[in-house]
DNA sequence: CTGAAAAAATGACAATCGTCAGTTATTGAA
DNA sequence: TTCAATAACTGACGATTGTCATTTTTTCAG
């Protein structure tokens, strides 16, 4: 249970920094970001920004995980990107000066910081080095979506979840994956019925075992086999 | 057709050049660019770089149409861009640093202007109002690549398709859509025998009239309908 | 600890869609 | 103009996957 206190979480002590945009790009002092931004404690399931506003700065995650969807005609979510520790959330709509095409919300318990607006495009503009990092990173993404879309236009549903297991056991590292059948589904792209399913053949093919929301990897092997490449 | 010799393209009378990036936030003079560019002829089908290489500079379409497509595990092309007259192709992996994640290939006839990495990074560096205009058309880009995964995902293939000629329709403007049909399956992520299918009943239903490879919108109104807001 | 709400799981069923195998039409080079 | 290669089209068929309805399990506030 993390500190439910509005208490700073300073950038220097920061176990996420070294991971994030600012650890590696950043030349300035990590006191420098420290004194602009804010950070707060937010509960499970807690928005950070919706699809339709307008940003009004950007988020550093400093514990926990966040979703970033967007919705169907139906209002179905679909998940593009799970952001873990050290991730900056919502810049890119800081530059198309567009509303947020995408939203963002808590997965679990998250400590966030958050950096104004003009403060942020203010860095940017000072710093080169912090600039061509999020250069790097807003292309990066777009080559990660292009495979995105590939995987989701010519996968089936098995060999999406094969390849989701991989990308999720990454995101959550050492802990066990942890998300509601729905989310999990809404990754994936599928109904929640099928996703349950498949998640029961991979548990009697001995692939994973299942504490009940929880999900252990057992063969990571078989796992990329069924994904393909 | 297009004048086959490699004559220079000039900037000041590129028609393309008000759609273009550089049109839009270029405040130096066209010239400068001019001087710095080559341009050639492309036939038909012929690549402009392929997944997996480094680039060595940007493109610039003046004439024609040019896809950018990823490869599936089993080597299908899945189609994540068509481009068009004005749009400046290839600057996202300069970026990177990484190799290309897709690849681009004309569609037709194109008359295409290159410029060079050093040089193009070196615009940047020195031109803010341009790289602003990048980072912008960078995280557009995204936003437009998170609404793709979400259709992709979650809408029929018949919904895709009607989604699809209504991209395409404004792709093409004033011409027909003309694309051969594995392309055309391709870029909505679908078995070339079900876009046919489809395409017939859409014809049945007087949506667009079929001359054999070239497509015209009749009902617009309907497609909008189908393919769901 | 308890009960209501939320989430997970199961079953039945139909439709969409992909695959394979083959035919017809179109294109473009000789 | 002709012919070979490529693209477009058709038909049959089954598997995958979504939908709806219902039950069981888990969670969590009081």
């Amino acid at each position: 249970m993390l500190d439910k206190s509005h208490k700073h979480v300073s950038c220097s002590t920061c176990s996420a920094r070294k991971d994030s945009i600012f650890g590696n790009y950043c030349e300035c002092d990590a006191s420098d970001v420290d004194n602009l931004k804010s950070s707060a404690y937010y509960k499970k399931n807690q928005p950070l920004f919706l699809e339709g506003s307008f940003p009004r700065g950007v988020y550093c995650l400093n514990q926990g995980k966040v979703k970033i969807f967007a919705r169907g005609d139906e209002g179905k979510e679909q998940i593009i990107h799970i952001a873990k520790e050290g991730e900056i959330i919502g810049f890119r709509s800081m530059f198309s000066e567009e509303p947020f095409k995408v939203s963002a919300s808590t997965l679990e318990e998250c400590n966030i910081c958050f950096i104004n607006k003009e403060d942020f495009l203010n860095m940017i503009d000072t710093n080169p080095t912090l600039r061509n990092g999020i250069m790097k990173e807003l292309s990066k993404e777009l080559g990660d979506r292009a495979m995105f879309i590939t995987n989701m236009a010519q996968k089936s549903v098995r060999e999406r979840l094969a390849f989701s297991l991989i990308i999720l056991a990454d995101i959550y590292g050492d802990e066990q994956i942890n998300l509601t059948r729905e989310d999990m589904a809404n990754f994936i792209g599928t109904a929640t019925e099928t996703l349950i399913r498949l998640l029961k053949d991979f548990k009697e093919e001995g692939i994973l075992e299942i504490h009940t929301r929880k999900l252990e990897i057992i063969n990571k092997d078989k796992l990329l086999q069924i994904a393909g490449k």
